[in-house]
DNA sequence: AACAGGGGTTAGTTAGGACTAACAAAGTAT
DNA sequence: ATACTTTGTTAGTCCTAACTAACCCCTGTT
């Protein structure tokens, strides 16, 4: 089903409106399984769908999606620029994975990310260095010292 | 079905031998859907399981489930080891995300974790030294000669 | 105004994977 | 040897989430 939300956002950014036939393509799926969940969905009060009409989302689905969305996009990044896993595989381990990690564990992943972004030249003592930034939230001084400006 | 498989091989482990109501309790299911899968498992070719007897794996029903396991042990690693995440967590994570990561995903991942074997006393460029691993299969002179011994 | 054709829906099926209830085999104790 | 307990199996049900086939709406063309 998060998979569907997430559809929904992501098409109507791209395409301003999100339709059956649009979510049915994107999502691999035929046009009756996206009118099934939509219905679920729709029971769930996640988003709204007039027959025959344009799909959005309730504030409480969008605030759903963005979420699967956050999580998408941080995965996505840490295989992609992190690991060097190429575009393509790394977005669909993102999909799989973005519905089943736990919510520390995807903590600590984004943490990871801003971690390796906030390292001055890249220069880092890993795990040791990190393991400071986890408990600090920032980089130690003599860390931080090397970076000017 | 790669988590009865790999019940399995871990109760085959620690137990010496693997029952119906081991792996039910291990996997949190009830008996008779330990049951019905091992059938599966059966007509695939996969374990060798004669009524009310022991469960054993097929060579190749063992094959897959080292490479699950080899799987599961490298995540729950790199969640703990690398990520500090609690051991509960990183094994549950590790549990669900066994059996949706890419191949290409799970090598990088490992080699991830060789990286960070190999790195003499933690430091490193990341991700530009492990990138420099990735290709070569071994760190940069400059960094192993900062490792006396 | 009729009518194609694409988008959308409904109805009905299938497959997987779990569950409960009830029964059968094995093991253990008296 | 018999009765009880534990372990396993069978049968039948449910739920989810997909699918196909067949039927609706809508819109643009002529």
């Amino acid at each position: 089903m998060e998979d569907y939300l997430e559809a929904i956002a992501v098409l109507r950014g791209e395409e301003k409106v999100a339709r059956v036939n649009g979510m049915s393509r994107r999502l691999g799926v035929t046009m009756p399984s996206v009118t099934s969940a939509l219905r679920k969905l729709s029971d769930r009060g996640l988003v709204i769908h007039e027959k025959y009409g344009y799909v959005s989302l309730t504030d409480e689905g969008n605030k759903l999606a963005q979420d699967v969305l956050r999580r998408h996009r941080a995965l996505a990044r840490f295989f992609c620029e992190a690991l060097g896993v190429d575009k393509r595989t790394g977005e669909e381990d993102a999909c799989r994975i973005e519905h089943v990690i736990s919510p520390v564990s995807m903590d600590r992943l984004t943490k990871f990310l801003e971690f390796m972004a906030a390292c001055p030249f890249g220069e880092t003592k890993f795990p040791e260095t990190y393991r400071y930034f986890l408990e600090h939230g920032k980089l130690p001084q003599e860390c931080l010292r090397r970076a000017p400006k």
